[in-house]
DNA sequence: AACTTTGTGAACCGGTCGGTCCAGAATAAG
DNA sequence: CTTATTCTGGACCGACCGGTTCACAAAGTT
């Protein structure tokens, strides 16, 4: 019965979280948010409410691609240590290519949105908590099979490892520079020597 | 001759800083400094150029005080490994603060802005590499006095703790939990050991 | 074919943006 | 005083902001 919608819902969302995700929220108009996704102004608000409503389905969406995309990093059958240096490699790579230096959605959010924004810190506060699990798990997995010291506090250890992979991504924006990246890589995972 | 300022240069700009810290650059209006400034339009654009112009000059001044406090805090005779605690105290401090969770304008910048805008990046950079030389100097210092092992790399050590400071600073503004970021603060102090 | 329902583009809304300008107030020198 | 100089508030600029509305095109149903 209905005309049927011209453009893919969730390919225009992605669309949408890539440019939140190159400028930021404040940066971004809605002339940049149309133009990306290929959708006039009509079709946007009808499809997806208001530019911060959207926003916040790009930080839903942008959390839930992340965070498995994590798991399946952390959790996929090397030692633990090997395992979170691929997922810092990654990072580092990411960084370094071009256009591609966008750090994470999530932090850059915390950092220019979260204290203005409460609908904003929740989603990326609840991301953050199961980026921490993500984490946490992976450490315990580490202790059950005697790579890391069963005593460590697998909580602070997961803290400290989603801390800096955000420092690592804020110095890779003011210093895209491979060698400062790996040093504090390295620095980061001697931690479970 | 001229008819004398009424206003004061240097604290009008501290004033536009702590603007552009709590809000970012893009979410300050010019309305927002100026009344912050308590300075009218023309007055500011006869002073301070525009409002990038402002932006880059409360990085300066932003970039000399921290910088300067933060060698005076390594530099206070207590152990390295105190004083880079204490560092990371007073982080801690400030995030938990009312209205004080604002984190360091350089890695607000860093993220928001240094993709976009050059002169900015070069700021931040140029902070950022002093930051990153008054804690390898610190870590010298507490070589020399063996404190530290004489074979760990210095400059390594030097931008794990920026990343470190960083990293922290953007959890803390996504979940300002004193546990949490005590966790990172002992965790990261603990590659000291 | 007619009809209903929905998507679409373009025009449009008031408001605010960063930035400019100018008439006049304030000051110091003579 | 007058005069020269500079600072100041407020009006004003065009542009763009996020958001709304509406006439019409396009599709499914019958």
């Amino acid at each position: 019965m209905p005309r049927p919608r011209e453009f893919d819902l969730d390919m225009a969302l992605d669309q949408a979280m890539q440019v939140f995700w190159a400028k930021g929220y404040e940066a971004t108009s809605l002339g940049d948010l149309t133009d990306a996704m290929g959708v006039s102004r009509s079709s946007f608000y009808q499809a997806f409410g208001s530019k911060h409503d959207l926003y916040l389905s790009a930080l839903d969406r942008y959390g839930d691609l992340s965070v498995s995309r994590l798991e399946t990093q952390l959790d996929c059958g090397a030692t633990v240590r090997n395992a979170i240096a691929s997922v810092f490699d990654a990072l580092i790579d990411r960084a370094m290519a071009p256009d591609g230096n966008c750090g994470c959605l999530l932090g850059n959010t915390a950092v220019e949105r979260a204290r203005h924004d409460p609908e904003a810190q929740v989603r990326v506060t609840a991301a953050l908590d199961r980026i921490e699990r993500a984490y946490r798990e992976a450490v315990q997995r580490g202790q059950a099979r005697g790579e890391i010291a069963a005593d460590r506090d697998a909580g602070a250890l997961a803290r400290y490892f989603v801390s800096s992979a955000n420092g690592l991504q804020v110095i890779a924006k003011a210093r895209p520079d491979r060698q400062v990246l790996e040093d504090i890589k390295q620095t980061v995972l001697s931690i479970l020597h």
